[in-house]
RNA sequence: GGCGCUGUACCCAAGUGGUAAGGGAGAGGUCUGCAAAACCUUUAUUCGGCGGUUCGAAUCCGCCCGGCGCCUCCA
């Protein structure tokens, strides 16, 4: 089988050929950073991150590109309201250059805590404002966008196509507008390219047509054909974003350009908290630092990945509990094989591995079916456990188990770490352990149930996890 | 008002024409002094409801009922 991919341009799943032989360009809104990443970011950069990683494994040599806004977005409506980091920066005294940095770094940490691999590059607006004041000029020049009072807008009615991601019309569009006609725009449904900076906007720069800050959409046009070339594989984003930013760059970029912009389009379904759209203004956004204080950053990058990234997922205390004890299923599976393969001996393999790796595969091949992916693990894990409690199992049964796990759990979803150590990486801790469960050892062949199990207990409020087994003790650190 | 998505067991969640994956929780069992881990067995004759198409539908079509999103910045 071969990758099909849901193209939301044409809204059915096609097979993925890319525009230049075995390489990919592909492009990701990023986050404005005004303020600390929440789960919804999580959902997006876990499910982009997966597919970068799948495409990887196909052998593709992927260019990833993802924004960090650090300008331009206004807090109102298209085109007015106060610019979202200017407002931090006035809420936090800070300059708003200080908030961009702030928050880029701690997007970064919540990022790297979630496994997700970094892009190749993560230009920022502000250090692409030559390009985009680029493209505002081309467009005026070609006649897509007209100039009033020191702002630039683009012409709808100049670019019939309009819609044609979203699935909606102009006149759709004017027909249920809750926007406030601006003044300035000749068609309510024109979008700025650049506004006019009044004198107290901080972030503001020179142009043709005096002081002022790019679009809200520009950027986007601008970075991804910047590094990736016109048109590109691939572009992803938030299912929110799909009108009218996405629906803004491609009449910009295909306007300038006069060529296609993106190929396939890639969108993310939203989070939900206990059912509930998750939104600042409803004051239920949950943010990852917050999360990670009770769930371990794998299990959120692990609940994510158990639904389709197309899904909503509805993040609630019951579910996450639920995918925590999955996960440690998988990772005490992979700590059974590794410490298994100490004593292992043997050659046979009974279990039909290459079966399971291409019932994985077909699943990423699915437009990145994570969920049956993942379904797929817990049958071989099952499979493996099965094998090492009743009949034992070879040597090289347990050598491939081990390399298919990291293959598709560790390379693929990034769910099962390489370095599960089922031991403390300080000697002196691991033979004081030992030394306890010695001791132990002799308390418990006298009979004194209550001491032996307190000491149980009392290291499994250490974080090491006690089994007695028939032919003694494990223990593991969980 | 317009556009779109969605409704699968107690919870989460795959499955889009061939007779209901997987995880959690529950029940029983193996092992065990106990616990844990792991394994085995079990838990939806049924996929919001009602019609229709078909040899056959959770899957396609129509209507109805619920939930959600977008149309305003949001991943």
């Amino acid at each position: 089988m071969s990758l099909k991919i849901y193209n939301t341009l044409t809204r059915k799943k096609e097979e993925f050929k890319p525009i230049q032989e075995g390489r990919v360009g592909i492009y990701v809104c990023g986050p404005t950073v005004y303020g600390h990443s929440h789960i919804g970011h999580a959902k997006s950069y876990v499910s982009f991150d997966v597919i970068v990683r799948y495409l990887r494994y196909l052998g593709y040599k992927v260019l990833y590109v993802q924004n960090i806004t650090d300008v331009g977005h206004l807090t109102d409506d298209a085109d007015q309201g106060e610019d979202k980091i200017q407002k931090q920066s006035r809420i936090e005294k800070l300059h708003p250059m200080e908030i961009a940095q702030k928050f880029t770094q701690s997007y970064f940490e919540d990022m790297d805590a979630l496994g997700v691999q970094r892009p190749n590059i993560c230009p920022t607006a502000t250090g692409h404002i030559i390009e985009q004041i680029e493209i505002v000029k081309g467009l005026l020049e070609k006649g897509y966008a007209y100039e009033v009072n020191g702002s630039v807008y683009f012409d709808v009615s100049k670019f019939p196509e309009y819609g044609k991601l979203s699935g909606r019309s102009v006149e759709e569009l004017i027909a249920g507008s809750r926007i406030e006609i601006s003044p300035e725009k000749k068609h309510p449904a024109d979008f700025a390219l650049w506004k006019k900076a009044e004198p107290n906007h901080i972030m503001q720069w020179d142009s043709p047509w005096g002081k002022g800050f790019p679009g809200w959409h520009i950027e986007c046009s601008a970075m991804s054909t910047k590094y990736l070339g016109q048109p590109f594989d691939i572009h992803g984003g938030g299912l929110e974003n799909q009108f009218p930013h996405h629906e803004c760059e491609i009449a910009q970029s295909e306007a300038f350009a006069g060529k296609p912009f993106v190929k396939y389009w890639i969108h993310n379904n939203m989070v939900t908290v206990n059912g509930q759209k998750m939104g600042k203004s409803l004051g239920n956004v949950i943010n990852l630092k917050d999360a990670f204080k009770k769930y371990h950053p794998l299990v959120v990058r692990f609940f994510i990945l158990q639904s389709h990234y197309r899904s909503t997922l509805d993040f609630s205390d019951e579910a996450l509990e639920a995918a925590k004890k999955g996960l440690e299923k998988l990772h005490n599976t992979v700590k059974n094989i590794r410490s298994a393969m100490r004593g292992a001996s043997g050659e046979n393999v009974r279990i039909d591995f290459d079966g399971f790796k291409k019932k994985f595969l077909d699943a990423m091949d699915d437009d990145f079916n994570t969920p049956q992916a993942i379904a797929i693990l817990f049958d071989l894990s099952k499979e493996v456990n099965s094998f090492l409690t009743e009949n034992g199992a070879t040597l090289e049964e347990l050598k491939i188990a081990n390399k298919l796990f990291d293959e598709l759990g560790n390379q693929i979803l990034g769910i099962i770490p390489e370095n599960l150590e089922t031991q403390s990486k300080s000697n002196i801790e691991n033979e004081l352990i030992n030394l306890i469960l010695d001791l132990r050892k002799e308390i418990r062949a006298r009979k004194l149930w209550e001491l032996s199990d307190k000491i149980r207990d009392e290291l499994n409020k250490l974080g090491i996890a006690v089994e007695d087994k028939k032919d003694g003790v494990s223990w593991r650190i969980k």
